[in-house]
DNA sequence: TGTACTTATAGTATTTTTAACTTTAAGCAT
DNA sequence: ATGCTTAAAGTTAAAAATACTATAAGTACA
């Protein structure tokens, strides 16, 4: 692609319509994952000029030839080695300041991942990659801190309304473990009859013939979210809510 | 400001560091009314190439030392002569393609406006701005088509869940009023009693000692919107639900 | 083998909310 | 004064959310 500025914009601008075409565009991941009945996010601590060795969101720039979401895709691959993950674009920070010498311009996404046994790759621009706690935080660089949070709660707030909260957990998993996960997520406590019959009488989740083992008591039964099932009934107006 | 790529990025990146700032970045506006008991939107008719006279999201590019969100704001008040009219960001669109000629980045943002007494001016760049029933939308420039689904997608999710459109309303409006708009933004009919129950006993609306004039039946009082009374009641935990 | 313990699962009762419908009141027009 | 229209308040029945109870099924250990 070899594109520039073209003649057909008009005259009003105050600039040489070539300055409108010097912003760098990046894409910034908050990663999120579930350990131990606890919300986390992966961040990675920087081993570059600006904000060397604090942590950050896992980003990159975009290149010029690349689709926004390829971008997001590719940076949550390169760092964890992991494709076709739930992911979703939640705001674009754009102002002036927002980075210390360029003009760049971040967009947003989250993903969620469940399979937390894998390595997170060291590359050239980050020392180490680790997992933490949502509610305890280290300090972040440049506007990540705003980022993390915008992400933090657009996530909240979109678990109460759709499914999305299944990405977090395994693909078989009980009862009690998705309420635990609910629970983290929303900060609050379920009784646990009335959130069994809730979510088994929306018809989302599909039992397996199998149970939880190595357990010390009664094995709970395990089951599956059914996709197929959810995107049928969104069809015919069914909404999920928790 | 007169910042250029900086040296710190390290040299992973296949192109010289340059060709990352070249995106164009620009805004573009969903602008809602609410007219006769529907859902209006703004559109412009373009003067210019590409897709000169067809219908149009009114949009402009972004300085180079501007804030996204001040971007948007200008753009509105240049075509609608409005300021401090309620905006949100809902949507950073980025794909390769999206732009005919160059690589220039979207971010979406939609506002509400009530009175729509005022003229539209006309510029250069626009012929014509016309209000359309956003069920019944000409072809569109671009991908506005896109955008512009989006927007009355986040819209409609968003007023369910905060009083988000009573910005559609005149700053005094009866209890018919509010529940007519509240039927055409969400697409359904609500019982007349049982709407005035719900939302007077949210607390949220100011009854004025006023009545509607000139109509040839019993009149109905005017209410207010409290802002003021809702952030509170927003702290201590309640939540908008409609 | 059986008893204690833990968690799963099912069921019941109570309260709260939602939804549908009815009644009365208030203003305008003729 | 009568009829018409909409406002505004009240009533009732159904449904959903919540709190609580009872039973079942497995493990662990004496």
């Amino acid at each position: 692609m070899m594109k520039g500025p073209n003649s057909y914009y008009i005259s009003k601008y105050k600039l040489p319509l070539d300055e409108y075409f010097t912003f760098g565009l990046s894409v910034d991941c908050v990663i999120f994952g579930y350990q131990e009945g606890e919300i986390k996010v992966l961040l990675v601590q920087r081993s570059l000029e600006p904000f060397k060795d604090q942590w950050a969101l896992i980003g990159d720039l975009v290149e010029p030839d690349q689709n926004l979401c390829d971008a997001a895709n590719n940076v949550l691959e390169r760092l964890t080695g992991l494709k076709n993950i739930y992911m979703k674009q939640f705001f674009a920070f754009g102002n002036v300041d927002r980075h210390p010498l360029d003009r760049v311009v971040t967009v947003g996404y989250f993903s969620l991942v469940n399979s937390l046994n894998y390595n997170p790759i060291a590359s050239s621009w980050a020392k180490s990659a680790k997992w933490f706690n949502i509610n305890d935080l280290p300090e972040l660089a440049f506007d990540h801190c705003t980022i993390l949070q915008k992400g933090i709660e657009t996530l909240k707030n979109e678990v109460r309304h759709k499914p999305t909260g299944f990405e977090l957990l395994p693909l078989k998993f009980t009862l009690l473990e998705l309420q635990l996960l609910y629970e983290a997520l929303l900060g609050c406590k379920f009784d646990k009859s009335n959130f069994r019959k809730k979510i088994l009488e929306m018809n989302i989740l599909k039992p397996l013939n199998e149970t939880k083992e190595n357990v010390s008591h009664r094995p709970a039964k395990l089951f599956k979210y059914d996709v197929e099932r959810y995107k049928k009934l969104e069809e015919e107006g069914f909404s999920f809510q928790l």
